[in-house]
DNA sequence: AAACTTCTCAACCGCCTATAA
DNA sequence: TTTATAGGCGGTTGAGAAGTT
C-alpha cells in the first residue's frame, strides 16, 4: 500500500534503477503491486511503474525534439487534445511524459502568445481550435448504442490487397462531450467524426491539391495530417477518400480511432 | 561573486476505469 | 450490486540548472 509510511519519495539513484531494471528483466512488465517486492525496492508500485515508463525502458528518445517530432505533435495535439499518451504513441521513443512537458514549456507558451497578438493574419493561422475529443477513451464491452450496429458502422474498402474500413457516416452516434460546445451543434450523428476531417475554418476538406502539401502551409490545421509526413517511410500507397488522396498509412492513423469504435470491449493499445 | 529569476523535467497526486471477488 | 484493488492517465509541483541583474 502507497499510503503506509517509509515508502522512498523523490529522485531515484543509481541503485534503485538497476534494481527496477533487472527485476523487469526477470519478471517483464506489469504487474506492478509485486514489482517493489520482488525488486526490493522501497517505493510505490506507481513510481516502479512510472520510472520504468518514462526513464528506464529501452529505447527511449532523449534529447531535443525534431521539427518533425514538434509538428506532428501540434498536429496530434489539435486532434486530440491533452491526450497525451495517444500523442506519444505517434512518437517513437518518446513517453507521454515527454510529450507532456514539451507541450507546456515550449508549445504552449508559443501559442498563447501567438494568440495574444493583435495581427489578424497571425491570428487567423493560430486561431484556437475547439476540439471535439472522441469520447470516452476507451468502451466497455457494453456498448449499448452499438449493440447490433457494429457491422454497418464501417464500410470496407478494398485498396489492392488490403481491407481497410472507414466509417459509415450515416451510422455513427454522437458521443458525449466532456464540455458543451459553443458552437451550434448538428442535428446528425456524425459531428465528432466531422470534427476529425474539418479544417480549423470549419469548412469540409477540399479535395484538392493544395490540401496535400504539407503542414508548412497551416501547421495547425488537420488537412495536414492527410499527408505523407506522417506515414511511415516505407508501405506507402495512396488511396482516394471522398475525393481525399491519402496514404494508407495516413488513414491506418486514424484507424485506432475506429478500432476503438469496432473492438467491443478492447482497450486502446 | 552573489542574489535573484526563470526554465526544465522528473516525480507525485488524485482521479477514472476495468476487473475480480 | 457493491467493494476493493490495480493499471493508467493528465494536471501539477518542486528541485536543480541555467540565465540575468
Amino acid at each position: 500500500m502507497e499510503g503506509m509510511l517509509g515508502l522512498r519519495k523523490g529522485a531515484w539513484t543509481d541503485e534503485e534503477d538497476r534494481l527496477l531494471r533487472k527485476c523487469i528483466e526477470k519478471y517483464g512488465e506489469g504487474k506492478w503491486h509485486q514489482v517493489p517486492f520482488r525488486a526490493g525496492l522501497n517505493r510505490c508500485r506507481k513510481s516502479c511503474r512510472l520510472r520504468w515508463l518514462n526513464y528506464l525502458r529501452p529505447n527511449i528518445k532523449r534529447g531535443e525534439f525534431s521539427a518533425d517530432e514538434v509538428d506532428l505533435i501540434i498536429r496530434l495535439h489539435k486532434l486530440l487534445g491533452n491526450r497525451w499518451s495517444l500523442i506519444a504513441g505517434r512518437l517513437p521513443g518518446r513517453t507521454a511524459n515527454d510529450v507532456k512537458n514539451y507541450w507546456n514549456t515550449h508549445l504552449h507558451k508559443k501559442r498563447i502568445s501567438c494568440g495574444a497578438t493583435t495581427n489578424d493574419k497571425t491570428r487567423k493561422t493560430c486561431m484556437r481550435v475547439n476540439v471535439i475529443k472522441p469520447q470516452p477513451r476507451t468502451f466497455s464491452k457494453n456498448l449499448s448504442w452499438m449493440s447490433g450496429k457494429s457491422s454497418t458502422l464501417f464500410e470496407k474498402i478494398e485498396v489492392g490487397s488490403n481491407i481497410l474500413r472507414k466509417p459509415a457516416l450515416s451510422t455513427l452516434p454522437i458521443l458525449p462531450s466532456p464540455s458543451p460546445s459553443p458552437t451550434p451543434q448538428p442535428t446528425h450523428g456524425i459531428q465528432w467524426w466531422e470534427s476529425l476531417v474539418v479544417d480549423g475554418e470549419g469548412d469540409q476538406v477540399a479535395p484538392t491539391a493544395s490540401s496535400t502539401t504539407g503542414p508548412g502551409d497551416d501547421p495547425l490545421c488537420f488537412n495536414s495530417l492527410w499527408t505523407e509526413e506522417t506515414a511511415p517511410a516505407t508501405g506507402q500507397s495512396t488511396f482516394n477518400l471522398e475525393g481525399q488522396t491519402c496514404w494508407i498509412n495516413d488513414f491506418s492513423l486514424d484507424m485506432n480511432i475506429w478500432d476503438l469504435l469496432s473492438a467491443e470491449g478492447q482497450a486502446v493499445n
